[in-house]
DNA sequence: CTCTTTGTTTGTAG
DNA sequence: GCTACAAACAAAGA
C-alpha cells in the first residue's frame, strides 16, 4: 500500500477521522514495532489528549499531540489505518488501538510488521535526524535542486528514485511510473541526463502522485494510459503495445517499455 | 514447499 | 566515498 500517495490518503483519513477527538485508551498491540520508546511512555503520551494536526513527508505520517509531541507512523509494505466499531472488538493485524472517547476507535493495522512507530519533537526534527530528502510534492522542489541531486551520481536512476535521503515518497511501483511516463531506462546512469529533463520531471512526478491522491491512490481507478495497469509479466505498452521487460533494478522487481524508455 | 510482495537497514565486497 | 548485492525483519498469498 503505502507509498506517498497512499500516506496521504491515510492523513487526510485521520484528519477527518481522529483529529479533535479525546483520546480515552491506547494499546500497544505490537512493541516491536516502536522504536526509542517504550508503549508505556508511548501511552502515556497520547492519552487523554487528542491529535490536533497532521503532517506527512515522503512516507512519514505524523500525527500531532495537542500540547505534546508527535507520533511518528511509517507503514512499511502492509500498513494501514481502519476505524473500528464501537463494540470494542480488535480487527485482524491491529498493531497499535486509539479509543476514543465516544467509543470509536482507530487502528493502525499491519500484516508484516515491517512499519515503524515512534515520538518526535517536530516532523522537522524527524527528517532532519534521519536525512530524508525533500518531499517529491515539495512546492520549493525545483528542476535546479533535481539536476544538483543528480550530478556525479554514477548510479541507476531507479535505484536513487528508491533512495529515501535523496528524495522522499516514491516506491517501487511510482518509480516505475515516473520513469515510463519521462520515457526513460530504470538503468539509465544519472549523469547521463539532459538538461531539458528536469522541468519535465518536476512536472511528471507533479501529476502523477497529484492525480493518484485525487483517486484515493487506489489503482483500479488509474488512468489506462498509466504503466501500472499493465505492470505484470505479460503485460503490454499501453503507449506502443510492445511486452513490457521485467528485471531486478536496484534490488527491486522493475518494468519497462524496451521502446519507449531509453 | 517455493517464490513473490507497495519498505528499510545493515553488512560485505569491489 | 560510491555502488551493487544479499540478507534480515515477518507474514500472507499464489
Amino acid at each position: 500500500m503505502p507509498e506517498l500517495p497512499d500516506v496521504e490518503v491515510l492523513r487526510r483519513f485521520a484528519d477527518r477521522h481522529a483529529r479533535h477527538r479525546l483520546i480515552g485508551g491506547v494499546e500497544v498491540l505490537a512493541p516491536g514495532l516502536l522504536t526509542g520508546t517504550t508503549p508505556a511512555r508511548l501511552v502515556r503520551n497520547i492519552l487523554d489528549r487528542s491529535f490536533g494536526q497532521t503532517a506527512r513527508h515522503g512516507k512519514h505520517l505524523f500525527l500531532g499531540v495537542t500540547d505534546g509531541p508527535w507520533v511518528m507512523l511509517h507503514f512499511g509494505m502492509t500498513g494501514e489505518l481502519a476505524l473500528c466499531p464501537a463494540d470494542g472488538s480488535i480487527p485482524p493485524f491491529t498493531c497499535l488501538m486509539w479509543r476514543f472517547g465516544d467509543g470509536g476507535a482507530l487502528a493502525y493495522l499491519s500484516k508484516r510488521k515491517l512499519g515503524e512507530i515512534c515520538l518526535v519533537d517536530s516532523p522537522q526534527a524527524f527528517v532532519n535526524a534521519r536525512r530524508l530528502g525533500p518531499d517529491a510534492l515539495d512546492r520549493t522542489l525545483t528542476p535546479r535542486a533535481l539536476e544538483e541531486m543528480m550530478s556525479n551520481k554514477a548510479r541507476a536512476l531507479k535505484s536513487l528514485l528508491l533512495d529515501q535521503h535523496i528524495l522522499a515518497g516514491l516506491g517501487n511501483l511510482y518509480a516505475d511510473e515516473l520513469l515510463f511516463q519521462m520515457g526513460l531506462h530504470p538503468n539509465r546512469p544519472c549523469h547521463r541526463l539532459s538538461r531539458d529533463v528536469f522541468p519535465r520531471w518536476v512536472r511528471t512526478m507533479r501529476r502523477i502522485l497529484l492525480l493518484a491522491i485525487a483517486r484515493e491512490a487506489d489503482p483500479k481507478r488509474f488512468p489506462r494510459t498509466w504503466l501500472r495497469p499493465f505492470r505484470h509479466p505479460r503485460g503490454r505498452c499501453p503507449r506502443c503495445r510492445a511486452f513490457l521487460r521485467m528485471a531486478i533494478v536496484g534490488g527491486r522487481t522493475t518494468y519497462w517499455c524496451p521502446r519507449c524508455q531509453r
